[in-house]
DNA sequence: GTATTGATCCGAAACGTTTCGGGTCGCAGA
DNA sequence: TCTGCGACCCGAAACGTTTCGGATCAATAC
């Protein structure tokens, strides 16, 4: 491979002189910039990272750790997610890298051991929870991250969130609006932020209608068809006052929701109104539903370039106030939700 | 984070002695490596791997390079894969990274711009294609590789395959002893070279026992449930002779094959003889089809560690001979296969 | 007593890049 | 003529590691 000193020695100039024209600094004659271009193209140069990593402590390589999982319902999804992470970090000319974790592993060691290894720029975390340990953590070690999402009492960190809490408030204020008291709400798995947050702005708009959310009502588990499959049966066939209308996390719950309704010989939204958060997965479309699907509306896809921007500013070392950004929701409303029996 | 400047500097030796000591070099007291050791921990210290390939060459980082598809059905192998390999290399001390092509992104520029930057040292190479470029490419660039399969007339580079040829060579004489003239082949898509292979050991077991694969009975597409549906349906509606037998690429097509003989009201093995390969993946057993099908099973999670072998030993220079695999294939007759129809 | 050997150690160079602190030269202004 | 300035350029040091070619010293062999 060419390096700066086959460049210079070809053009007569010094490797000092080389490396400046590449990297546009000011004092270089403009004709010695294109000239030193058009060689370095022409003898199809690419700088080392490891030097220059070595130097500067800039590689421009940045990082997703994954942990290994079973899971695999929820791969199409990450593939959505690396797939967009990756185009929009390639499109800044850094490279995007994922480290896949063994399954039992505990998670500081890695970022440590990756960190130490001085191979990577920063980190995307996915999948915040509450308190994340990886925050405080990087945070010690002076490592450029960003958070998809909030987590902790304090956000001194880069992120990109939606407003999670302000949406579920605001959905189930909807549906009170209506005329329904009982809500059942088919979530995420507990300890994750984002469910918390989702779960605090629920509570939140039932407590100020003068309603509540019992335990009962409230129903964590994996975000797949299954769970909110099982939910519903659960919540149906169960002794006491059914819900009257239920909010999914995402579109994937809402699909088994209905599949258990409708075995359930239930209507919606006749007998049940239900809502869901929709992250637009491709494969699976809110205004295919029958009834169609009454969503807020906020495409996962939308967020990548968003967290890309905040990772490439936090490593640019740019002021924390331009590294949090949030994201904008909208609600369509479709068919699935209506007022609840009693009141018609 | 600590150098071996630091450790050098606190235990009064050398940054020489320092490095050899941690690289279990021979001259270094026995009594010296331990306390180097010992003081490399205490201080956690990660070598820089920076540092390291630019004096040595090598990083320790292996990449598989893939293309970033919209075929979501692949996904949860996909997963699997990377999960193997990257478990594999982690074991070894390697690490394992993950590069996310565009969808239109020509191939081999990507490899030259990823060796150009110097950051890794070598490849795993999937889904080959006949005569694949990729080989000659880094074979010419002296980057280390090791294939997932084989490709083209000479193999003189590291690889990992099974016997492709003459496990299907072998299953069509097996179908054909039972009687079977007319066999079907429902495969994967053109081109791809283990496609090929398979394709040769079918025509080769046919031409030897007086029969043929006429181009009707020779199916491509994607390895999935709907390309196994709609051959059948196109193998058992079209004019002509029909096939007794149907030999397919994997358990995937096999069930789109169950699938849609039942909808023909064609049983198995009674009307039709069913027999597939197994890559014995997680969510899908062979075992479990009704009737139990009859496969040639080697698993594909079994490939993870010979392919991970044969690269570690491509980057140390290990010779040739040591660097080409062979994986072990059985064949597990179950109850999908039986005499044609006419034959009892 | 001297040469040889083996065990243990070290200095210095090298990898390719960036960057700091200069240097040279021609020209405008005094 | 001298000074100052701007435009353009360069040498050398540094990053952290590996490795080559010795160096030292005690024990063994002649």
């Amino acid at each position: 491979m060419a390096t700066l000193k086959d460049i210079a020695r070809k053009l007569d100039l010094s490797i000092t002189q080389v490396s400046r024209a590449l990297n546009d600094h000011s004092d270089v004659n403009e004709e010695t910039r294109l000239r030193v271009k058009a060689a370095a193209r022409a003898m199809n140069y690419h700088p080392n990272i490891s030097a220059r990593k070595l130097v500067s402590g800039r590689s421009g390589i940045i990082g997703l750790v994954v942990p290994l999982s079973r899971n695999f319902t929820s791969d199409a999804l990450f593939m959505e997610v690396v797939a967009g992470l990756s185009s929009q970090f390639s499109g800044r000319g850094m490279q995007f890298v994922l480290h896949i974790m063994q399954q039992d592993e505990p998670v500081l060691p890695v970022y440590q051991r990756l960190i130490g290894k001085g191979a990577l720029d920063g980190f995307v975390l996915l999948d915040p929870l509450d308190d994340d340990a990886r925050i405080g953590f990087l945070q010690r070690l002076d490592v450029p991250f960003v958070l998809h999402g909030r987590s902790g009492a304090v956000q001194d960190y880069p992120y990109f969130d939606i407003e999670n809490e302000e949406i579920f408030r605001d959905s189930t204020l909807f549906l009170a609006a209506q005329g329904h008291r009982r809500i059942a709400l088919v979530t995420g798995v507990e300890g994750r932020s984002y469910v918390t947050a989702r779960t605090r702005g629920c509570q939140a708009a039932l407590h100020r209608t003068g309603a509540s959310l019992p335990g009962s009502f409230l129903r964590h588990g994996d975000m797949t068809e299954a769970h909110g499959l099982i939910s519903t049966v659960n919540l149906m066939t169960a002794p006491g006052p059914r819900p009257t209308a239920i909010l999914c996390g995402n579109v994937r719950i809402a699909l088994g929701v209905y599949q258990a309704l409708a075995s359930l010989g239930l209507s919606v939204p006749g007998d049940v109104s239900v809502m869901a958060h929709d992250d637009h997965l491709p494969n699976l479309r809110a205004s295919a539903f029958f009834p169609a699907l009454t969503v807020t509306k906020s495409p996962l896809r939308d967020s990548w370039k968003p967290l890309a921007d905040c990772l490439a500013g936090a490593v640019a070392g740019l002021p924390l106030a331009e590294l949090q950004r949030l994201g904008h929701c909208e609600r369509i409303v479709r068919d699935s939700v209506a007022p609840p029996p009693q009141d018609r």
